[in-house]
DNA sequence: AATAAAGTTTGATTTACATCAAACGAAGCG
DNA sequence: CGCTTCGTTTGATGTAAATCAAACTTTATT
């Protein structure tokens, strides 16, 4: 075994836990090392993939910030998630062999490119990564649910006030604080995932900030009352 | 082979097509018809399942018409998706062995049961079956992203517009004619789904009828224009 | 068949967010 | 370093959809 090959194995990867299933044996895990085929460095404002490409392979954020979107022909746009180390993009391919959004990302970042063919032959043989790849197919289909019920019924601040609490609880899984966070993206990205306009999204920071629920410096959010922010996403004013 | 194995055979069943992996050998499609532990009637308005209720199976709608929704704990109920006859439902229940939002009847319908266990064994002796459950799976998400961007950046009338052509494409995919159908859902769940109140969805068919659109009947709709219906998708009128 | 309940339509009014607009601040570039 | 570009904030105004309300239609119940 050389220094590659230490490299690049998930079984030395300080994000197995997050991107791999665990509780496998030391054989087991000797065969997932297989899975990743390389290592890419995309840099800020750069494809992973896009719209159009064809389906090969799913991709491991080691580090950095992604973005998915996607365009519709008339030149609407909808951002669909933010992905963070330790997380798998690229499930929409799998469908139509081909990629059906953008992934773009939104810091220099580094991601382990997993042939799907391989992921598809390696679940065959091992029960843990085949139900890890289920779980993680129908992880996205649950968080998608989440998105509708916010798009669907929430309102501005309901909305911004989910969003930070989701990111905060994701960014504090990775060893990060609770309170404080760096947001990767633009008020308009944060606009389009939500469903509002960038001047919306402004206006609703600078009224969380007004109230002392937040403290916002640029992307700098600091979450000074975590209770009144769960308040706001978990009571609708209206009821 | 008695009558109630023909009965309840996959490889007899005339959605096959539609909820089970084409081209596969006679071996294999005998095998797939182990898959099929059992049918459930269902009535209309009754649960196939809900949230909280531990997940064991997939199902593959044989007949009759269902909506999934989650409910909040403040009461907010969101639409997550409609499913027809050929169609599989119950993925959200993968990821954490519980399922996270209700599927309710709109319709009297007959299920297929397909224990989880069962398909994830199958699966891996059987390369269509994973992959087949694999492209379920990603075309679900990518189902999903088209809602975000529907939800995210359509106004109402393009809303419906799309609604209605989503549901036909997926009608006549089963034979059923292009330009009529018949709604299984009340205007509120339309609206759910599409982010709208019953109100504005009504107005909403008052408005495209009175363009001579779509004549609409009660719950039937009958589709005059096909082409204006998609032009109402395809360019927002701001632009 | 009578009555109740559920679902739908249409109108009047309100409102949350979009749009238009301008100024400001931060960051990248020659 | 100054200039340009990009992103953000804030204000004034407009509008699509929500809300409130009432009448009407269809479907269920006794």
């Amino acid at each position: 075994m050389n220094i590659e090959a230490i490299k690049i194995a998930c079984s030395n990867c300080n994000l197995r836990e997050l991107c791999m299933p665990m509780g496998m044996s030391n054989d087991d895990l000797e065969r997932i090392d297989e899975l990743v085929a390389s290592r890419r460095r995309i840099k800020r404002g750069e494809y992973l993939y896009q719209n159009g490409d064809a389906f090969s392979s799913l991709y491991a954020i080691r580090t950095g910030f992604f973005k998915t979107c996607i365009t519709t022909e008339d030149g609407r746009d909808q951002v669909t998630g933010f992905q963070m180390a330790g997380e798998i993009t690229g499930l929409d391919g799998i469908v139509s062999d081909f990629h059906s959004c953008d992934s773009v990302a939104l810091e220099d970042a580094e991601i382990c490119v997993m042939p799907f063919d391989k992921i598809e032959y390696l679940s065959r043989e091992v029960k843990a990564l085949q139900h890890h790849v289920h779980r993680i197919m129908s992880k996205e289909i649950v968080r998608e649910h989440g998105v509708m019920l916010l798009l669907g019924s929430m309102r501005a601040e309901e909305r911004l006030a989910a969003f930070l609490l989701n990111l905060v609880k994701r960014l504090h899984a990775r060893g990060f604080s609770r309170t404080e966070l760096v947001l990767r993206m633009t008020r308009e990205e944060i606009g389009s995932y939500l469903g509002l306009k960038l001047e919306t999204v402004s206006r609703t920071f600078s009224k969380l900030s007004d109230d002392g629920v937040i403290a916002v410096k640029q992307r700098n959010i600091h979450i000074l009352d975590p209770d009144a922010l769960n308040l706001i996403v978990n009571s609708q004013t209206c009821a």
